[in-house]
DNA sequence: CGATTACTTGACACCGGTCAAAGCCGGTGG
DNA sequence: CCACCGGCTTTGACCGGTGTCAAGTAATCG
């Protein structure tokens, strides 16, 4: 299958920005889950691209409390990288069994060097990922729990999408229900009912570990959820972000 | 006074990396208060730095509530810049009246060019940023009421330390009650009732718009606040964001 | 001062947390 | 092939934290 990031960058950019080749970082290697990517406190000396599976980001917090503050869909980095010695104040975990590949800072400095086009697609990622972090802090303070969950789902499928990895009525959702309680600030318990509510109001069928959507308009209506909020980039024209009319 | 830009990135990368000369980007005007610095959905040419005041970014929700993701204190940014043409996804405004100046793109990159350690430090600057969203995330969802806010003031506490407009137990808070409720998803009536919980217990008294803090290492710790949550800068034995023991 | 804006208070409802127990798997090993 | 088992999901009872509404008080500003 295509680098997933190639992919993305394509679609971020505009029109092929970037070829597989260039982004082929080397051989990947498989992490099984649930199983640390990076540890809370990591040395930052490179950032690691999700090739295929999800995993998510989080802080241990007080009394056990896990909060995961962002989920990783293939073609992501776990983390951007710095041109000085720092350290990661979160954690990267796998929810399946992930491939992933190390790509040392320098490497893709050098690449952002070597390709302009492909520099800016770069920093849109970064910048998407920014944008979702700000999306989650105003949805989780101002959504009652079951939008908030609507709008996590709206969220994964339209980045699995991006990847080709969704399409309208159909995504993986590897995410546990203590998984969707960690992330959206809710308890277990009450994940589970907000799942139900869902469910029995139709906007959503699940099996398995998969979601299907009866009606995307729908649900993205209930979620409150507007790609809007995401940046736009690339040419409207072209653009993935900019939402069909 | 001396730049509070250049305050900051001195701590940040360690030692002396700016001069305040380089730091001046021209005249500086007056914003009132409250206004918007920037719309939301604003074009990014520049980003515009806050030499005294304080502001905050916003989003507007659903039915006309506000979600408010982030404080601005001076020597911060309002927007990272980018390279390609993008859209702010929030707003910025102002809490009380700011002196700002705005930066183009081209000229903080020509300034990062020609000074490594002073890109370096920039740079950092735009990771705290992430690190405090990625915190927001991490408390809004987690903590109950009383934490959340307690946090907050931990937090602006500390930022303004930074650039020597706080010490261990004054500093100014020009938040209203409503702004304090916004930013950690809270009703009004609810944010006060935290602020006279605080100032009960004796962490905190208020007078005007200053907060007063008997004793920090209590506040914080009632406020779970870590600032190795943020990320270490600079020489850990300079490091502004090292926790004295 | 008068008018507006901010803060405070009390009553009440309800969303969502907690606790505890019971089903429902999927996987493993006998 | 079936019995067991541990992790996940589901349920119900209960209650506490927060939101909402409505009114009153204090501060601020022209």
């Amino acid at each position: 299958m295509l680098n997933p990031l190639a992919t993305k960058l394509n679609r971020l950019g505009g029109f092929r920005v970037a070829n597989a080749y260039e982004l082929e970082f080397g051989p990947g290697r498989k992490v099984a889950a649930p199983q640390d990517i990076h540890p809370h406190g990591a040395e930052i000396t490179h950032t690691t691209l999700l090739l295929s599976g999800m995993a998510f980001r989080y802080k241990m917090m007080a009394q056990g409390r896990r909060a995961i503050i962002g989920i990783l869909v293939p073609g992501d980095f776990t983390n951007p990288i710095f041109p000085s010695r720092q350290q990661l104040d979160y954690a990267v975990g796998t929810l399946t069994t992930c491939e992933v590949v190390d790509v040392p800072s320098r490497h893709l400095q050098d690449l952002a060097g070597s390709n302009p086009r492909l520099a800016e697609a770069l920093w849109s990622c970064f910048q998407v990922d920014g944008a979702i972090q700000r999306d989650w802090t105003a949805i989780i303070g101002q959504f009652c729990a079951d939008k908030r969950v609507a709008h996590l789902l709206c969220e994964i499928r339209r980045r699995l999408e991006l990847v080709g990895l969704a399409d309208r009525e159909t995504f993986s959702l590897p995410l546990k229900q203590q998984d969707l309680a960690d992330a959206m600030g809710l308890s277990v318990v009450h994940a589970n009912r907000v799942m139900q509510e869902l469910r029995r109001r139709g906007l959503i069928r699940t099996v398995n570990r998969t979601v299907f959507i009866p009606d995307l308009d729908q649900l993205e209506e209930f979620a409150g959820y507007d790609t809007g909020a995401l940046p736009k980039v690339g040419p409207p024209e072209t653009s993935p972000w900019s939402r069909a009319v």
